[in-house]
DNA sequence: GCCGAGCCGAAAATATCTTTCATCTGTGAC
DNA sequence: GTCACAGATGAAAGATATTTTCGGCTCGGC
C-alpha cells in the first residue's frame, strides 16, 4: 500500500488512484498550489478527519466558510473523483488512527475509569491471559490428560470457589458427550467419591493457588487408589501437584485491587478446560457427536418461540 | 405495580451510536433476526467490507438481488440511520483490516487436528469472542446497569445451563464486595425468590438464546413487581428482552461440531459479568475494598503451606 | 480609474438515498 | 387442501446530497 502513495502523489487531478492514508502528506504537498478557500478547506479536512467525514458537503462548507463547490473542487485536486470519495476516505483514515491508539490501554484499572475504559481493559487483558496461557501450556501434558480422560470409566472434577465453577462447566461438557463425569465442590463428598476411585479413573483437580486443601484432599486420595490425577493450576510447584500424574498450567495476570486474580485465572482455567474438552471430544468423535447432537435436542422444547 | 411491556420489540437501532469497527460481530448476532433478504445484503457487507464500501445503494441493491430499500432496512437494523452512514462504517473497517492484522488461524476445529492446533485455535478464538463482545457492548446500557447494582437492596441473578455457571459467577464476586447477591438456577425457586423484590432491587437474566423459558419467568415476575432488570443475552430481539430494562448484548462467533456455541458464548458472558462487576465495585468502592479485603483474609487458612 | 484573469459562491441539474405503498410469499388455522 | 393473514419485498415517488453551471467579485496591473 505503500506503492499507492509513491504513485499518486503530487500528482494532482491528474493522479490515477486516490490516496488511502496518504492524505496529510498529499494535503501539505499540493496546499501551495490552492487558492485560499481551498486552503481552508484541506486543513480542516487534515486537521480533523474524523469530524469531517461526518459532514455533508454543505456542512463541510459552511464549517470552513466556504461553498459547496470550493469543497468539491478539493476533493477534486486531492485526487478524488468528488466529494462523496472524499469522505469515504476520510472515514477510513479515521478509523485507522482510531484503532492506532489502542495500545493505550495498559495501565491498571483506575476507580475512577469510565465505564468504556474498564470494558476496554478488561478485554484486554482477557485477551492477553489467554495468549499467555496458550504459550505456557504443555501439550504434552494436555495431550497425556486428553488420553486419560477420553478412555476413562468415570471422571472426577474438584474445585471450590470461583475454580468450583470451572470444574463444574468441565463436567457439563463431557457429560454432554457422553462420559460419565462429576464436578464436587463439597469437600466431603469429593473425598467419599474419591474412596470409588480405581486405576482407569481420572481425578481431575482445579486450584489456581495449587494449595487448596479442599481440592487436594480428594486429589490424594484419588491418587492414592491408583486413579489417573490431573491437576489444573496456576502454580506448577504448588501442593498439588504432588498427587498429579499430568500437571497443566495456567497462567497468571497481574492482578489489582479492582481486578481480583479470579478473573484471570478464571479466563486461563476455562481455555485449558475448553482444550481438554475438545481433545477428548475429537478422541470419541464417534460417540461424542451423536451424544452432543441428542443433547441440543433435548433442550429444544425449553425455548420460547 | 405492574409496568408496560416494552413496545420497542426487536429493534436492532436500539443501541444509541452505531458500531465504528464491530460491525462483523453485529451482523452475526443480528442475522438470527433478519429476513433472508436482509441476509444476504448483510452477509455481503460482512465478507467485503471494502468492495461494499464502493457500491451505491442501487449498485449494492443489484449486487446481492435485491432491492434499495432491502439495503437501507439492513442499515438500520445494524444500527446505522441510512445506508450512506453504514458505508460510511464500512469505509473506515475496511481501512483497518487493509492496515491491521493478518487473519490468522481461520479454519475450523478438524477431528484429526493435532493437539498443539486446537490450543491455537481455541486461544485464538476466544480472543475474538473478547474483542467482538467488547466492540459491540453498549457502555450507555452498562452504564445503566451498573447504576443500577451498586445501590440495588438485593440483586439476584438467574441462568440455566451453562449460563448458569456465569450467573453464580457474579453473584459470588457481587457478594465478595459486601452485596446482597444470589444466583437461580432452579426455576421454581428463581420465581418464588422474584416474587421478593420490588422497586430498587436489581434482577438480571443470562441466556444465549435469550428464548429460555425458565430465565425468562422470573425475569418478568421481577420486572412486574417493579424491580429494575438486566437481560444478558446473545439476541437482543429475543423474547427475554421483553422484560429487561437494560440489555447487555454477548457476541456469537461461529461454531462448529466440535466447538459449541456454548463456548464463545460462556466467554462472552463471562467478560460482560465481569465489566459488570468492575463497574459496580468502582461505585462502591468505599465498601468494596474492604469487603474484598476480609474475603481474602477469611482463605487464607483454606490454603496448605 | 479601467481592464482582465481567475476565484468564488448561489442556484440549477443530477445523482443518490429514503420513504411509501401495493404486491407477493410463506404460514398457520380450519 | 384451501383461505386468510402477517410480514417480507421491490417499484416508484419523494427527499437529500452532490455536482455542475454561470455570473458576480476581488485583486493586481496599467
Amino acid at each position: 500500500m505503500t506503492r499507492d502513495v509513491k504513485e499518486s502523489f503530487g500528482s494532482g487531478p491528474g493522479g490515477p488512484p486516490p490516496a488511502p492514508a496518504a492524505l496529510a502528506a498529499k494535503v501539505r504537498t499540493l496546499a501551495p498550489s490552492m487558492t485560499r478557500s481551498m486552503q481552508r478547506v484541506a486543513e480542516a479536512v487534515a486537521n480533523d478527519p474524523a469530524g469531517c467525514s461526518a459532514l455533508t458537503v454543505t456542512g463541510l462548507a459552511e464549517h470552513t466558510g466556504t461553498s459547496e463547490a470550493t469543497v468539491v473542487r478539493t476533493a477534486r485536486l486531492l485526487g478524488y473523483p468528488g466529494y462523496r470519495d472524499l469522505r469515504l476516505a476520510l472515514a477510513g483514515l479515521a478509523a485507522q488512527q482510531q484503532s492506532g491508539r489502542a495500545p493505550a490501554i495498559t495501565t491498571d484499572i483506575a476507580v475512577d475509569d469510565p465505564i468504556a475504559d474498564v470494558v476496554a481493559k478488561l478485554a484486554y487483558d482477557e485477551q492477553q491471559t489467554l495468549a499467555d496461557t496458550a504459550a505456557g501450556l504443555d501439550t504434552g501434558q494436555l495431550g497425556a490428560a486428553v488420553s486419560a480422560a477420553a478412555v476413562a470409566r468415570r471422571i472426577d472434577v474438584y474445585g471450590v470457589g470461583a475454580s468450583g465453577l470451572v470444574a463444574q462447566d468441565l463436567a457439563q461438557k463431557l457429560l454432554r458427550i457422553g462420559l460419565i463425569a462429576h464436578a464436587h465442590s463439597d469437600p466431603h463428598l469429593a473425598v467419599t467419591n474419591a474412596v470409588q476411585l480405581r486405576a482407569g479413573d481420572v481425578a481431575i483437580a482445579i486450584t489456581h493457588s495449587g494449595s487448596t486443601g479442599d481440592v487436594i484432599e480428594p486429589l490424594r486420595v484419588a491418587f492414592e487408589h491408583g486413579a489417573t490425577t490431573v491437576a489444573i493450576t496456576g502454580r506448577p510447584d504448588g501442593a498439588v501437584t504432588q498427587y498429579a500424574d499430568h500437571i497443566l498450567t495456567t497462567s497468571t495476570a497481574r492482578e489489582s485491587e479492582l481486578r481480583p486474580a479470579a478473573m484471570s485465572s478464571r479466563t486461563s482455567q476455562l481455555l485449558v478446560v475448553d482444550c481438554l474438552f475438545v481433545g477428548v471430544a475429537q478422541r470419541t468423535y464417534e460417540t461424542a457427536a451423536p451424544a452432543l447432537a441428542a443433547s441440543y435436542e433435548a433442550l429444544a422444547h425449553r425455548h420460547r418461540r
